[in-house]
DNA sequence: ACCGGAATGC
DNA sequence: GCATTCCGGT
């Protein structure tokens, strides 16, 4: 669509969000890869399902099956061959003050997107009555 | 497992 | 600004 807002399917049903998400690498210029934007891009490939998958039932919220497969994979990206799970989990820590994540408690290794947040904080163009709606 | 401060690098 | 590394604390 124009404007930009994607659609992939998850178990339950639909989730929407902008375009941008999908990308690999960021648009503008080469700009280092984000965690989230990597994390993203994992959910959105079946051949990762084992590794890390929506989680059913709440919106936005994912579960990482194999942490430090996923560390593995995000390490290889950044050609930090030292990363692990606790390293990981710390840049991942550092998204809850900006409201891109925050933990689900009590839930292992289960985290959760602020798609709202992401796409006010990052896709300028859309203000607030252009919500990407499912 | 999960948290968050501190130092450091790019 | 966004992690990476390390680590003491819950």
């Amino acid at each position: 669509q124009a404007g930009g807002c994607s659609v992939a399917v998850c178990p339950k049903g639909w989730l929407a969000f902008p375009n941008w998400a999908y990308k690999a690498e960021s648009s503008p210029g080469s700009r280092q890869i984000q965690l989230w934007h990597f994390i993203l891009e994992l959910l959105q490939k079946e051949e990762f399902r084992h590794v890390i998958a929506w989680q059913q039932g709440e919106y936005g919220e994912f579960v990482i099956k194999d942490p430090e497969e996923v560390a593995r994979l995000w390490g290889q990206r950044k050609c930090k061959p030292q990363m692990n799970y606790d390293k990981l989990s710390r840049a991942l820590r550092y998204y809850y003050n900006k409201h891109i994540l925050h933990k689900t408690k009590g839930k292992r290794f289960t985290y959760k997107f602020n798609f709202s947040k992401l796409i006010f904080l990052n896709c300028p163009l859309w203000d607030a009555g252009t919500q990407c709606r499912v």
